[in-house]
DNA sequence: TTGAAAGCGGTACCAT
DNA sequence: ATGGTACCGCTTTCAA
């Protein structure tokens, strides 16, 4: 393949001009830009993003770290971010961090040994004080879900609070009083979150909360229906059951009709995250959207900006708002079919 | 960060010897070798991945092309590609073609443009004769999930016919005798070959193919829908329903359950591709394991050994066989009960 | 076994 | 506006 200097021969030019007119950045007068064109054109030229790279000391590769490859979870994320920074022209490098703070470490020297001007992180065994660090050395990165003080700026994340509150006030609006609630693992910053929005739709509906009414599990599916058999063996059954994402809501589904239980009739269903089987599950489930895909574009958009300087025209948002998505798992309780 | 010079200087050596300690190949002597690696050592020295590109004309790239990166088909394979290849020390560039054929060409094109050793190909509307072009330009790639004649040995494809024929043997083996089919469209070849396994199975059991009993949809779940309403049309009313793909059997489902047809009593219904979600659909659906994540690993290993000339000691296979993974959406039909 | 030096294909600064 | 040229950090002959 044609390389910069034949170009500049057969246009009669230097290479400087010629890496001028790739550049387009500089003046170059248009009879020789045309000239050097049409070399181009007609050597089928090229130009070596490697050698651009070394010589500018710019990959242009972006890194992106996702703690799963394999779900249903980032796809969406890694698919709009791809298109994103592709249209700028970066290079999209992606690894999994498998969930393992080794592991995870290890992707990202990996990605670092890469040369990547800006890394996308989406994190979740990782220790804040490692990513404090990072930036200590310079690295840029943007943090996907997951809060960080000192670094709030690099940090996108989904109002969580915001999405419990508004599940469980779904359940309210519906009429629900008696809701149950499962909840991810508590040493999770967004489970914890979650909860508390939980917590204040109750307190603004007035209706007391009760934390024999809330069952700690894993995210897991098989902690949905754990969560289920737990809340089941209560005193008072509850008309629905608000999880903290959508694989335990499955996990309670799965129960709830193993043990005979009519839904949404007498039990109702929300989960969190909205993936893409939630449709597909009987009855469909109710979720709150979990805008993962946004944060991955304005997380890209941020890269932009800051790392490579170009204006996107985007107004960096740090928060992004939920909603819920209604489907069949949610309807009115049962009492109320019986005034 | 250190560079090469900095190594070398402190190490008391030319930096020809650093690159030979680098690259392990050359012959080094123990102690020079030391020496070397203990200058790295001190000096955090990571060498430079684009100026080895550069200077070995070898990117250590390997491009991926998906037709979506948003859905569920692909993300075990990408998953398992990143894990292959990474250990092998190569870095993965991720598109998306979106099942557009300029999009596949311009994503093929951007991938060569960012200088990728080799590609692997998950395409879906370029046609044959483009990628025979391709191979003609010396580029590598391999291609996942269609097959080409002419460069056949860099195809790594499902052995569709016998997942059509498995598909519906295991209906047959439960006792169906009156077996629909909802076809993939006609032009795609892995749909042709699916059906062709499913008339094989019928043949075999000495069963009369009946072309009314073969709906062509498009893939999609609306299609499974359409298709469910057309077999239920028909004179004698299925037992079984083989489709070509998971998404129309959920149609098929959604559709049937419309109709207040009992699963799989009164229906079973068959998939293929074994997507995440068919263990979340209401009956769970029995599908055809399509291996595609294996699929994705051996062009890694065939790419490897092509291309990089590393011998992972794997055997290269181009075809791949199928299973069924039973769930309850297969049983036998409502007439053996009967009897 | 080791070193010297010529690239690899660009960028960017300094002249003109 | 254009050209000359010194790098960028490494690999890879060719000699010693």
């Amino acid at each position: 393949m044609a390389n910069i200097y034949q170009v500049a021969e057969r246009a009669g030019v230097s290479l400087a001009t010629v890496s001028r007119v790739i550049n387009g950045k500089s003046k170059v007068a248009q009879r020789t830009k045309d000239r050097v064109e049409i070399a181009m054109q007609e050597l089928g030229y090229r130009p070596n993003s490697i050698a651009q790279s070394l010589a500018s000391a710019t990959s242009n590769r972006v890194g992106i770290l996702v703690s799963v490859l394999d779900g249903p979870f980032f796809s969406n994320m890694l698919a709009s971010i791809e298109t994103t920074l592709r249209d700028a022209g970066k290079h999209v490098i992606i690894t999994a961090g498998h969930s393992d703070e080794a592991k995870e470490k290890e992707a990202i020297e990996f990605l670092i040994s890469c040369r990547c001007d800006a890394l996308i992180l989406c994190i979740d065994s990782i220790s804040d004080d490692y990513l404090i660090e990072l930036s200590d050395r310079n690295v840029q990165f943007a943090v996907i879900n997951h809060q960080i003080p000192q670094i709030a700026e690099r940090c996108f994340i989904v109002d969580n609070e915001q999405g419990g509150y508004l599940a469980t006030k779904s359940a309210i609006d519906k009429g629900h009083k008696q809701i149950g609630y499962i909840s991810g693992p508590s040493y999770k910053e967004d489970a914890r979150l979650r909860l508390r929005g939980h917590q204040r739709a109750l307190e603004e509906a007035g209706i007391e909360f009760d934390a024999d009414y809330v069952y700690c599990g894993d995210y897991h599916d098989s902690s949905g229906e754990a969560g289920f058999d737990y809340l089941q063996s209560l005193d008072k059954s509850c008309t629905a059951i608000v999880c903290g994402n959508d694989d335990m809501a499955t996990g309670v589904i799965f129960a709830a009709r193993r043990a005979g239980i009519n839904m949404p009739q007498q039990l109702s269903v929300i989960g969190f995250d909205d993936l893409i089987f939630a449709r597909y599950t009987y009855p469909s489930l109710t979720s709150v959207e979990n805008p993962i895909s946004d944060m991955g574009t304005m997380a890209a958009f941020w890269i932009l900006q800051t790392v490579y300087k170009q204006s996107t025209g985007n107004k960096i948002e740090n928060l992004f708002k939920t909603r819920v998505v209604v489907r069949d798992s949610l309807s009115e309780p049962i009492f109320i079919n019986d005034m």
